[in-house]
DNA sequence: CAGGGGCATTGATCCAGATCAAGGCAGCGC
DNA sequence: GCGCTGCCTTGATCTGGATCAATGCCCCTG
C-alpha cells in the first residue's frame, strides 16, 4: 500500500467528513508514510508526540522501564489510531508485531489551532480520549485482578478484535507471543502458559501451535474473566 | 468560595488566554459549581463524560470494580481539572476525601463545534492528554513494580504535589487512608502500612499520627522507587 | 529431511504479599 | 475524662504467582 491509498483509507475511516481541502492537504504534506517488518521499531523523536494511523498489520505500543523487562502499554490493529506520547519519565515505542503499513502524524500537526482546524482538534480529543479509556481499563486489570482473570480478558479482547477478521471457524492467529502477552498482563511467561493450558482444560478455548486459538466458550471464558477471587 | 471566584479560579489557571467572550459565556453557562463534604460523592449522569476543575480540596476518581473493593484511577488536588469518563465497562465515581469546591463541565461543551471555540476544543484535548500520562504511569507501576516501589512512588508523586502546600517543615497531611491508598497502588492495607514501617524504620520518611508525613531523603525514596527487584 | 535455535509447556520450589488475627491509638460523643 | 468506634500497626500463617530447571515442539535453514 502506497502512501495516497493509506490516506485515503485513514481519510475515510478516521477524518471526520466536511473537512476544508485547505485542511487535508496540510495534513497530508505533514504525515509521513512508513512500512514496517516484523518485530521492527518505529523510529521517532522522543521530544514529540505522535498518532499512527495502522492502515494494515499489527504493533505494540511500550514502555521502556528497564532492562530487563518492558512494560506493553496497548495492543494495537488494523485500522487503529495509536496515541504514542512524547518521552516523560518513560520513553515509549511502537514496534511492529507483523509487517505494518502505517501513517505517522505529528500531535503538534493536528492540535495546530486555526479557525478551520476544529475538526482536527475533535479528533486528536476522540482519539486521545480512546486511548485514555484503554489505559483505564488495563489499569483496572492490573490492579485489581487475577491470573486467570487476566489472560480470560485478554483472551477476549482479542477475541472482540480479531475475532471476525481471521480464518473461519472462529480461529485466530495471535500476533504477539506469549512473552509480549506476559509484559502486558504484568505477568511472567509461564504464568501466561499455564492460565492458556488450564483455560483449555476448562474447555473453554481451543489452541493449535503457538498462536493459533480458538474460543469455545464464550460465555464461560466471560465468567473467567469477570469476578474477583472474593467473588461478587 | 462562590461560583464567580471559583469561575475566576479557573479562568486564570486553566483557560487559554483570548477566548471570545461569547464563548466565555456559554461555558459559564454550562458549568455548574459544587461543593462536597469530605467522603461526599459527586453525582453525576452516568451517560456522560465530564472534566472537573478542583477548586479547593482533594478527591479521588474510583472504577468500581466489584462490591468487594474498587480501583482507585487518580487523586487529585487543588488546581487540577479531572477527567471522569461517561460508563462504559466501568462506572467511574468522584469522591471528595476532604471538604472540596469543584466547577463541573460537561464535556460536550467543551467539544461542542464552532469557528470559535478551537480554544475550548484544545483544552480538552490538553487535559485529556494529561489524564493519559498519569493513567499510563499507573499502568506501569501496577504492571511491574514491588510493593515497595508502588509505596515510595506513591509518596514521592504525593510530595511533588503537596510538598511545598501544607505545614512547615516539609511535614504534609495526607488526605487519604491507608484502604484508599492500598486501593490506588493495587495492594492490601496491611502491606501499605508495613512498607511506611519499613521506610521510616529506613530513615526515608518520618509519620507522626494517621495522616502527617515527612520525605527526610529524597534521594534515598526515590532509590527506593525506581528499580525493578531485578536491578538494572 | 535432518539438525538446530527459539519459543512454549510443564514440573518443583520459593517467596512477596494476601489473609487471618490480635492489639494499639487517635478522635469523638457522652 | 472515659469509653467507644474505627482506623492503623504488627504478628503468624498461607498461597498465588515468580523463579529455577528441564524437556518438548514449531519452524526455519541448509
Amino acid at each position: 500500500m502506497n502512501f495516497p491509498d493509506l490516506f485515503d483509507a485513514f481519510d475515510a475511516a478516521v477524518l471526520p467528513p466536511g473537512l476544508p481541502d485547505a485542511v487535508i492537504l496540510r495534513l497530508r504534506h505533514d504525515t509521513v508514510a512508513r512500512e514496517l517488518a516484523a518485530g521492527e521499531q518505529l523510529d521517532l523523536d522522543p521530544a514529540r508526540a505522535y498518532f499512527a494511523f495502522l492502515g494494515a498489520g499489527a504493533c505494540k505500543l511500550a514502555a521502556f522501564v528497564s532492562s530487563a523487562r518492558e512494560q506493553i502499554v496497548s495492543f494495537h490493529f488494523t485500522g487503529d489510531v495509536v496515541h504514542v506520547p512524547a518521552q516523560g519519565r518513560y520513553g515509549f515505542t511502537l514496534t511492529a508485531l507483523t509487517d505494518a503499513q502505517l501513517l505517522v502524524i505529528p500531535a503538534d500537526s493536528l492540535n495546530r489551532s486555526g479557525p478551520d482546524s476544529c475538526g482536527m482538534l475533535r479528533l486528536a480529543s476522540r482519539e486521545t480520549e480512546n486511548a485514555l479509556a484503554r489505559s483505564r481499563e488495563t489499569s483496572i486489570i492490573l490492579g485489581r485482578r487475577s491470573a486467570q482473570e487476566r489472560v480470560a480478558s485478554f483472551i477476549l479482547a482479542i477475541w472482540d478484535r480479531l475475532g471476525a477478521d481471521s480464518r473461519g471457524e472462529g480461529w485466530i492467529d495471535l500476533p504477539m507471543s506469549r512473552g509480549e502477552i506476559a509484559d502486558s498482563l504484568g505477568l511472567t511467561i509461564e504464568t501466561v502458559s499455564r492460565q492458556f493450558s488450564e483455560l483449555r482444560d476448562l474447555g473453554l478455548i481451543e489452541t493449535e501451535g503457538r498462536s493459533a486459538l480458538r474460543v469455545i466458550d464464550l460465555p464461560g471464558l466471560s465468567r473467567c474473566a469477570g469476578q474477583l477471587p472474593v467473588a461478587a
